[in-house]
Order: structure tokens, then C-alpha cells, then sequence
RNA sequence: GGGCCUGUAGCCUAGCCUGGAAGGGCGUCUGGCUUCUAACCAGAAGAUCCAGGGUUCGAAUCCCUGCAGGCCCGCCA
């Protein structure tokens, strides 16, 4: 909250309080952030010890704390007091709070944090399944810089182990697809060899060959693996630049096992208490660590001695933590078994343990979204889509073909993203492609629209912003925008510190809503109040931009 | 068999942590562009908050028991 109203509400809340010790009535709850109003009076908990109705309760309240400072009106809805303040009086302050540079912004913070995100195998395209992962790392990235934190994104690639070894035999042996983007080109080798691998008993015993040789640290193997990887992933990196979701580092796997790393965990695991082997092979016994399932054993070698996953996602985790303070993973909720054995032996081997994000999965009306069953929506065929919808919407506006080709790239990715982001992670989620492509109400256009919209005003205003002054009475919307923003501070810190992304879309609809209305009821150039309502117009719109930039968005000048 | 997650109008969703007035959006119906951008705004209809029990002055929210859906339980990744 600006501190200027927190300051007020602060004052207001301990007067009354001290109004209720002072006489007959009980302490009674007080909500911050009511619905209606600025503060409200619960009066339910006072009627049985006064013996009189909830409602007689709160008109006696209004009475009490009319003379507050601060306090403008009251007025009472069922048994809530609920209390308008004297914006007159506090709105010079609460602007000039909202005014400063770094509002909503953190105080920058010692820790550093390695978000990793997607870290997709490279076998093919990204299809919309896993969608939710590079925009939910990426939005959550910005979020977190926002609010203070180093931060840093990374992409573990998976270039070891049977599918790896699947695409480097697959492009070296057959001949790839006719897309000009290397991952869908490329696709048709991994396809090709996955069937032989199936059917083809020779084929099988070379890959199968291969991935020993990989995992056991050979490095002409290792070299070849990591390049197909790379090679895979310079076309899925397209997919993610034109998201807006890079990664800044990509991390292979490959190298820990180069490096010698995954040796020394296997190493340090052996020392552990509740280790033990069978047949060659060794386990950690989870008998006492209660995650159950049938199975108690994490074994974190082979009978060959190699290492399997997770022993060398437990090696990254510690490369990790010498890195950087802090570790958030975004992942598919496939993998939160998976977590807790890694975070286990951590503990074991007393290393700090990563955060973790899980979201669930994407899936098409009518089912789940398989590879298998050859129910797959590609991101890059969506991207395309939904694009393409956008640029039909510009048909009637003013603008030159090149100009609407790069707005509705950004309108189109942008709603994508927004879709994606506004529903709480942990939510299933039924992707509608008819959905997606209504982008209307409580979407990225309407916010980007609202960005415009403020942006017009100023550049039709065409002069430096004027020092405040106010000259006339202000309006309930004028209020209510000034309330809405009041709230960005809050909004941000506790997304952040939840990780809880979706909010800030939430709160970007708020805003650009609450402009629609400040908008309707208010002329903005050649009103007594221009001047107020021209800093409002140049501070909502700085709190949208940079709400959309969290959540990856450009916010455009014109639409 | 076990663990974790989800269940809010025809559809999508916020609120759940920290109990207090069920918010949005889509779709439907009605009205609004000679006025700083109508991808906008206003109004209407639409909710047994999965079910049942418990705690409480008060439960969508906390606790218990069910039901339904998702994910997982490999010397795969």
C-alpha cells in the first residue's frame, strides 16, 4: 500500500481502537482492504455481549468514530461499519508516494536465484502440454528481479541417458523432415530412430551401447550427444525467443558427467546412513521418510555403477548452490516425487534444497495430450494461430502492414502468455484454442488497449507532465483508480513471496479496469482537474507497463 | 494399496495460507460512438461455493469422512 494511506488507515484503526477500550464495546475486528470503502467495521462479534443486533451495533460505531481523523463518512451494509476516508485531504501525499521511481519495486536483496525453467528434452518441438512451463519461469523470473532479487534463468538440458542417445543416432543415421526450423526438421530423425529402436534389434544394441558409453564418461560419446542436443535446441530456442522465454544460461548434463561431479555424489551418497546395496547397485532406504508409495528405494546407481537421473540432478543442484544463494524450479507436477528424493539427498549430503514450483498439466477438450496418440498441439503451430487472429483484429485500424505485423506478434504472444499465467499454476487446465483466441475482457489486449488508451491521452496532451494541482473535487473513479494503485506494493510482495504469478495478472486487469471507468467518467485535457488527472493517466500507465513487463508483455502506444 | 494436487453460475476463473459482504471474464439479453482510441462502457438474467458432518456469534476458507477428476509410486528420463 502507499505508505501515505497505510499511515492513514494505521491511525484511523488505532483511534478506534482506543475508542473501543474507552467504552462499552468489545475489540472488533477491522477489515484493511473491504470491499466497499477504505476500512470496515465487523460488527457481528459485538451484538451478544452488548446485547443488542449486529446492525444496532454498527450504526452505534458509525457514531463513535465519525470524528476520527481522517474519516470522511461512514456508511453501514448489514452489520459492516464500513468508513470512507478524507481523500481530499491525503491525496497530495498518496501521489507522491506512487510518484517515486522504484514504487512497487523490492529493495534490491543479497540473495541470488537460478530459476530453472522448461529444461524440455530435446527430442522435438515444444508442444502445449508442458506450455505452462517456460511462461510460468520466465513471468516468475521478472517478478522476482522486481522485487529485488539477482536473478538468473537456466535450462538443464537432458543430453544424457536413452532418448539423447535416440536423437544423436537418429540424426546421424537418417534424414530429417522438410521444415526449415531445425526442431521440427530434426523430429523426423528422433521419430525415425525411435521406431527402429522398437523394431530393430541392431539398432537397439547400439543405442543401448551408446548410452553406456555416455554414461560412463567416454568422451568422443559425451561430445557427440551434447552437439545433437545442441543442435535439437537451436530450434527450440526460436520457439522460445519468440515467447519471450529465454533462458540466460543453458546447463548440460553432459558435463557432470565430464567433470566428475556425479562420481563425487555417488561417492558422498555410499557414506550415507540409510544407504545400502543390492545386487551392485545402490539405494537410499526411505522407510522413514515418509513419502511412501510402493516402492522405499531411491536408487541412485545402476548394478553397473552408473548413474541414473536423479544422481545427476543432485550433482547439478550442488553446481547450483555454488553458484548462486538460492534454487526455484518450475516443474510439472510429474515430477514432485522426483523432488522429494532429490531433496533428500541433499539433506543427506548437506546442501541447501532448491524451491519448487509445480504446475499441472495442459490438456486438450476431449482428453490428454499425448505423443503417443498423436494429440499434440505444437506451441510454434499455436504461437502461429493466435498471431494470425491478431493481426485479422488490426484489419480497421490506421497502420502500415509492417507496424501490424509486429503488433499483433506482440498482441498474440502476449495473450498467450496472459492466458496462461492468470490461472493458479497447481490448477488443471483444459486448453480451448477458441478460448485462447477470444482475447477480450480480462485478457492481455484489454490491458494493452488500456496502455494505449493512456498513452494517447498523453501524446495528444503533447507537454511535460505539470506539477500537481488540484482544483475541483475529486471524482469517485478518480479514488477508486487512486485505490487500485495504492495496492501495487502489496500486490507485488505478496506474489513474490508466494510465487503465486497469477496475481499479477489479477491485479493488471484491476488497473486497466478501474482506467476504463476513471476514463469514462473523467475528460481528462481542458478539465479544472487536468492536472491531477493527467499525473494519474502518467502513473497508472507506469504501474501497467510494468506489471505487463513482469508477466512478459510489452505494453504497445498505440493499438 | 499408498502419496500429492484439484472441485466456485451454461463455460473459464479470483477469493482458501491469515474465517467476517461470493469478485472478474466468456457466452446470453438490453442500451451507449459528432465527445482524449467502442479490442471500450452501462444495465439485466445466471451460484445447493462437489456431498455430509464438526469447530465458531460467523465457514467457499479451518478439521474429519466420503465422492469425482488429475499426477505419481522403474536399476526410465
Amino acid at each position: 500500500m502507499s505508505r501515505t494511506l497505510k499511515e492513514a488507515k494505521d491511525s484511523v484503526i488505532s483511534e478506534i481502537n482506543e475508542l473501543f477500550n474507552n467504552s462499552d464495546f468489545p475489540k472488533l475486528p477491522i477489515d484493511e482492504n473491504p470491499i466497499q470503502g477504505d476500512l470496515s467495521v465487523i460488527c457481528f462479534p459485538g451484538a451478544r455481549s452488548l446485547n443488542k443486533s449486529a446492525e444496532e451495533v454498527a450504526y452505534d460505531v458509525s457514531l463513535l468514530v465519525s470524528n476520527i481523523n481522517f474519516v470522511k463518512s461512514t456508511f453501514i451494509v448489514k452489520a459492516f461499519c464500513n468508513i470512507i476516508l478524507d481523500w481530499d485531504a491525503l491525496v497530495i501525499n498518496v501521489y507522491n508516494d506512487i510518484k517515486d521511481i522504484n514504487y512497487g519495486r523490492g529493495i534490491p536483496k543479497k540473495e541470488s536465484i537460478l530459476v530453472e525453467h522448461t529444461s524440455a528434452n530435446a527430442t522435438g518441438p515444444f508442444h502445449m502440454g508442458r506450455a505452462r512451463n517456460p511462461i510460468i519461469g520466465d513471468s516468475i523470473s521478472r517478478l522476482l528481479k522486481y522485487d529485488g532479487y539477482n536473478v538468473s534463468t537456466e535450462y538443464y538440458v537432458n543430453d544424457t541417458g536413452r532418448q539423447a542417445a535416440t536423437v544423436a543416432f537418429g540424426i546421424k543415421n537418417y534424414k530429417g523432415g522438410s521444415s526449415e526450423k531445425e526442431d521440427h526438421r530434426l523430429v523426423e530423425c528422433y521419430r525415425q530412430a525411435s521406431e527402429e529402436l522398437k523394431a530393430n534389434v541392431e539398432v537397439k544394441s547400439k543405442i543401448y551401447e551408446k548410452m553406456e558409453l555416455i554414461e560412463g564418461g567416454d568422451k568422443e560419446a559425451l561430445d557427440e550427444v551434447k552437439k545433437a542436443a545442441k543442435l535439437m535446441l537451436s530450434g527450440m530456442q526460436y520457439s522460445l525467443k519468440r515467447l519471450n522465454a529465454e533462458a540466460d544460461s543453458y546447463f548440460h548434463e553432459s558435463d557432470l558427467i565430464q567433470d566428475g561431479s556425479v562420481t563425487r555424489v555417488i561417492d558422498s551418497l555410499k557414506k550415507s546412513d540409510i544407504c545400502v546395496e543390492e545386487e551392485g547397485a545402490f539405494y537410499l532406504d526411505l522407510s522413514d521418510k515418509n513419502i511412501a508409495g510402493r516402492n522405499q528405494k531411491f536408487f541412485f546407481t545402476r548394478n553397473n555403477g552408473l548413474s541414473l537421473y536423479t544422481t545427476r540432478d543432485i550433482a547439478y543442484h550442488l553446481n547450483k548452490f555454488e553458484r548462486y544463494s538460492n534454487s526455484l524450479n518450475v516443474l510439472g507436477e510429474d515430477h514432485k516425487l522426483q523432488s522429494n528424493l532429490l531433496n533428500i539427498a541433499l539433506e543427506e549430503l548437506g546442501s541447501s534444497k532448491p524451491d519448487n514450483l509445480f504446475y499441472s498439466f495442459v490438456n486438450l477438450p476431449g482428453g490428454k495430450m499425448s505423443t503417443r496418440a498423436g494429440r499434440v498441439v505444437y506451441l510454434d503451430d499455436m504461437m502461429d494461430q493466435i498471431v494470425q487472429a491478431s493481426f485479422e483484429r488490426l484489419k480497421d485500424v490506421e497502420m502500415s502492414p509492417e507496424q501490424k505485423i509486429l503488433l499483433s506478434e506482440k498482441i498474440g504472444i502476449g495473450s498467450l502468455r496472459y492466458n496462461i499465467i492468470k490461472v493458479q499454476p497447481e490448477k488443471g487446465f483444459t486448453f480451448n484454442i477458441d478460448d485462447a483466441l477470444s482475447i477480450q475482457g480480462d485478457s492481455a489486449p484489454f490491458a494493452m488497449y488500456s496502455h494505449a488508451r493512456m498513452s494517447s491521452i498523453l501524446r495528444k496532451y503533447g507537454r511535460e507532465v505539470p506539477e500537481l494541482v488540484i482544483d475541483g473535487n475529486l471524482f469517485e473513479s478518480e479514488i477508486n483508480l487512486m485505490r487500485v494503485m495504492s495496492k501495487w506494493p502489496d500486490l507485488v510482495r505478496s506474489s513474490s513471496d508466494k510465487l503465486a504469478i497469477h496475481k499479477i495478472p489479477n491485479y493488471i486487469h484491476q488497473l486497466s479496469s478501474q482506467f476504463n471507468n476513471f476514463y469514462r467518467d473523467c475528460k481528462v485535457i481542458g478539465d479544472v482537474n487536468e492536472s491531477l488527472r493527467i499525473n494519474l493517466v502518467c502513473l497508472s500507465k507506469r504501474i501497467l507497463f510494468d506489471a505487463l513487463d513482469i508477466i512478459g508483455i510489452e505494453a504497445p502506444e498505440r493499438m
